[in-house]
DNA sequence: GTAGATATTATGAGCTGGTCTTAATTTTGA
DNA sequence: TCAAAATTAAGACCAGCTCATAATATCTAC
C-alpha cells in the first residue's frame, strides 16, 4: 500500500493545484493531512512550482482569453442548418482543449461540439438528450478545424433520431447517434 | 519645484506599474533612480499594493474566466480516487452549464465529468476515450451536486472498461459505459 | 520477525519581497 | 536662513518559500 497512497496523494494533489492554484503548502497540507514537508516533496517530484509562482505564471497569462466549451449555444461555430434535417458546424482545435502537455484533444470536447450541433438541429424550444452511442475513430489534435455533420433521421411525436460525425479534413474522426426529446417549458 | 517633481514620479509610477505590474519596488528604485524606500511611500501614498498582492489580483481575475469546462484534468472535484478501481466526483451544476434560460443542466457538462472521471481513475500517462454509450435518465438542474461516480469493470493490457453513473442525491440522473485506452506518448 | 528500502516528518539556516516604526539627512520655498 | 516637505536609512518582523540534513515511521521481501 505504500506506493498507492503516495500515488493517490499526488494526483489529487495535481488536480487541485490546477484547480485552486492559489493555496499555500501549509493548507494543503491541512488538507491532505499531511505534513508540509510531505506537501513540498511531492510538489518537487511533480515539477509543480510555489505558490507565488504559480500565481505569476497565471497572471502573465492573463491575456490568452479563451472561448470556453459553456460559451453559446452551439459549441463552435454554426455555418449550415436546415431545422430537423441536418446541420453543421466548424470548431478550432485549440490548445485548451487538448491533453496537457500533448496535442491530443480531449473527448469531451468533441463530444460537446456534437451534442449541442444534435440541439441545434431540432427545431423546438428545449431539447434534452436521451441517450448516445459513440466512437472515437482517430485522435484530432492541436490546430485542426473539426467539422460536424448533424443528420436528423426521423423522429416521432417529440422523439428525434440524429446521427452526428465529425472530421478533420476527409478524415472521420467521430461517429455518434444521439436520441433526443423535445420539450416545452412547461413540462419542465 | 519640490512637489512637482514628487508628483510627476507618483504620476508615472502609477502608470508604470499598470503596464508592468510585475516590477518589484527594487527594480522601480532603479527606473526612478530613488531610493526603495520612495517607492514605498510612494505606494502607499497612492494605494497601490505590493507586488505579490498585484499579481495574485490578475491571476485571480484571470482565473475566474478560465475555471470552465476546460481546465483541470477532472471536470468536477475529484474526491475519492482508487488507481484502475474506482474514482468519485462532485461538479456543482451552475447557471453556466445551464440551457439559456432554463435551470436544466446541458448534456455535455454531464458527460465531461463523466468522461474526465474515467480518465482520471486510470493510472495511466495518456488515456484515450474509445467509445462509449451514454443514457441521461433525469434532468439535473442548476443547483445541484452531482455527484459522479467510475468504476473500472475490468481491463486487459491497455484496453479498460469503466461504468460511470451520475447522481444528484440519492437518484441517478445519467450511467454510461467507457472503452477507454493508455497510451504512451511515444505513440502519440 | 528483522533488515533494508521507501515514505514521512522535523529542524534549522537563508532567501525574497515585502510591512511597520523611528530617525537621520537632504532639499527647497518663502 | 530656517522650517516644512521630501528622501533615505536602519532595524525588527513577516509569509512563504528553498535547500540540506537527519530522524522516525511504515512497509516489503526475505
Amino acid at each position: 500500500m505504500r506506493k498507492t497512497r503516495k500515488k493517490k496523494r499526488q494526483k489529487m494533489l495535481k488536480n487541485i493545484i490546477e484547480k485552486e492554484p492559489f493555496l499555500t503548502d501549509e493548507k494543503l497540507a491541512e488538507k491532505f493531512d499531511v505534513s508540509i514537508q510531505t506537501i513540498r516533496l511531492d510538489r518537487m517530484e511533480l515539477g509543480i512550482p510555489e505558490m507565488r509562482e504559480r500565481t505569476k505564471n497565471l497572471a502573465q497569462n492573463a491575456y490568452q482569453r479563451l472561448t470556453s466549451v459553456t460559451e453559446g449555444e452551439v459549441i463552435g461555430e454554426l455555418i449550415d442548418l436546415e431545422l430537423n434535417e441536418y446541420a453543421e458546424s466548424y470548431l478550432n482545435a485549440n490548445e485548451e482543449m487538448a491533453l496537457k502537455k500533448t496535442p491530443v484533444i480531449r473527448g469531451h470536447h468533441i463530444f460537446a461540439q456534437a451534442n449541442s450541433l444534435a440541439v441545434a438541429a431540432i427545431d423546438a424550444e428545449i431539447v434534452l438528450t436521451g441517450s448516445s452511442e459513440i466512437k472515437f475513430q482517430k485522435i484530432a489534435k492541436v490546430g485542426e478545424v473539426l467539422k460536424a455533420k448533424a443528420y436528423v433521421k426521423n423522429h416521432k411525436k417529440n422523439k428525434f433520431y440524429i446521427d452526428v460525425d465529425t472530421y478533420s479534413g476527409n478524415e472521420k474522426i467521430f461517429s455518434s447517434s444521439f436520441i433526443m426529446f423535445a420539450k416545452k417549458k412547461e413540462e419542465i
